[in-house]
DNA sequence: TGTGTAAGTAAGTGACTACTTGCATCTGCG
DNA sequence: CGCAGATGCAAGTAGTCACTTACTTACACA
């Protein structure tokens, strides 16, 4: 493995168990199997090299897309969903790290909003794909509901090591169930893909 | 003002500016406006203090109730939600460090997980009353419910100031969108508190 | 063989950290 | 007044931090 390659990734595993304040330089040259001396001629300062890490980590970082055209809501939108949460689940660590330390260091934004920001944007452009299409009977805003559904996995994702009794059980269809209760509101049929017209239809609009 | 009850406010200022490491002692002797000594007289170590100070804090945490039996549901949840969307964006800093601190201090996560323990549990009473009582015409999992509109709501508190864009405007009418998309999600009439019957009832199961 | 580059070793710098000690000062109370 | 407890001040301790300097070693390539 190459050195460099091996102390970024051993920067952004001590940033996730420690925090900024906390990866040492001694500490990340200890883990990269490096001297410390290298980790400043490499990369110039302590900033500059965890700035790098999380460069890299954001870049690599992928899940599944949904398609432009809805075809079957609840399977592509529960695939994005388990994506989406199992990605925020393996992240977790070096997310609330992220969160915390983003008043002392709002330069690290753009790399804890990189993923969310894409998901949003994506999710947001398929629900408005499927109220488009008539696949949804009751009226919604796309980002209120695209916010939930994202919000809630993300709770998940950051809560249940905490509180595990306050999130759904298994854990492993928690993303199902999010997925499940979201068409439920927006009105949007099992299986199918094909919204069954209703007798009743709500009147109050929700959208901005 | 007692210098107990300013050194604890100025610990817990601190803290959510700078989280456990950047909480120095100095800086919070100098923001209390008291000699650094004074701290390690009164409460023997920095962690004592901090640990104080977050007690203190969880203990005067306080916000609105839901009622036993729900009367008007989209009112009473509203209330709810805003009262508690606005409590966690009043402690957001501090929730964010404490988050972001957990793995190296889980003495920290009581206090952390306190609020959200006990506003799940209400939430969770309420919706399974408003389920008894015929008030929702969908079929749904409680604490799945319960898990969306709190994750909805704690993830618009944590992120909408690093991504406005993501969520839904204006900032005022948040709470009570999620709430609104929630009770169309179980079927929850508007207004009257009465759920009207549907023709059509939807048959898959949600609830475990 | 010579040379440039990346890496290691040793030592140290100045700043900051939590926390301690010894002594002076102030305040409230009998 | 006299005393006790809380507070302040000055100084110091032992440790850690990011980062530097000066020098040595190993290796690739021409």
């Amino acid at each position: 493995m190459n050195h460099r390659d091996a102390i970024l990734a051993a920067a952004a595993g001590v940033f996730a168990k420690h925090g900024f304040r906390g990866s040492t330089t001694r500490r990340i040259a200890d883990v990269a199997g490096v001297n410390e001396i290298t980790l400043f001629r490499q990369f110039g300062s302590k900033q500059a090299l965890i700035h790098e890490a999380m460069r890299h980590l954001t870049q690599s970082a992928v899940f599944a897309l949904l398609p432009d055209t809805p075809v079957d809501p609840e399977r592509e939108l529960t695939d994005w969903s388990e994506s989406f949460i199992q990605h925020l689940r393996l992240q977790s660590s070096i997310i609330r790290k992220t969160m915390g330390e983003i008043e002392e260091r709002p330069d690290m934004c753009e790399f804890a909003t990189d993923v969310p920001r894409r998901a949003s944007s994506d999710l947001c452009h398929y629900l408005t794909a499927l109220k488009r299409q008539g696949m949804a009977t009751e009226e919604f805003d796309p980002r209120t509901a695209a916010a939930m559904l994202m919000g809630s996995i993300f709770a998940d994702a950051m809560g249940r090591d905490m509180m595990p009794d306050v999130f759904p059980q298994p854990e492993t269809k928690a993303a199902h169930k999010y997925t499940q209760l979201l068409l439920q509101a927006l009105g949007v049929e099992n299986g199918s893909g094909k919204a069954t017209s209703k007798q009743t239809k709500r009147s109050k609009q929700l959208s901005a």
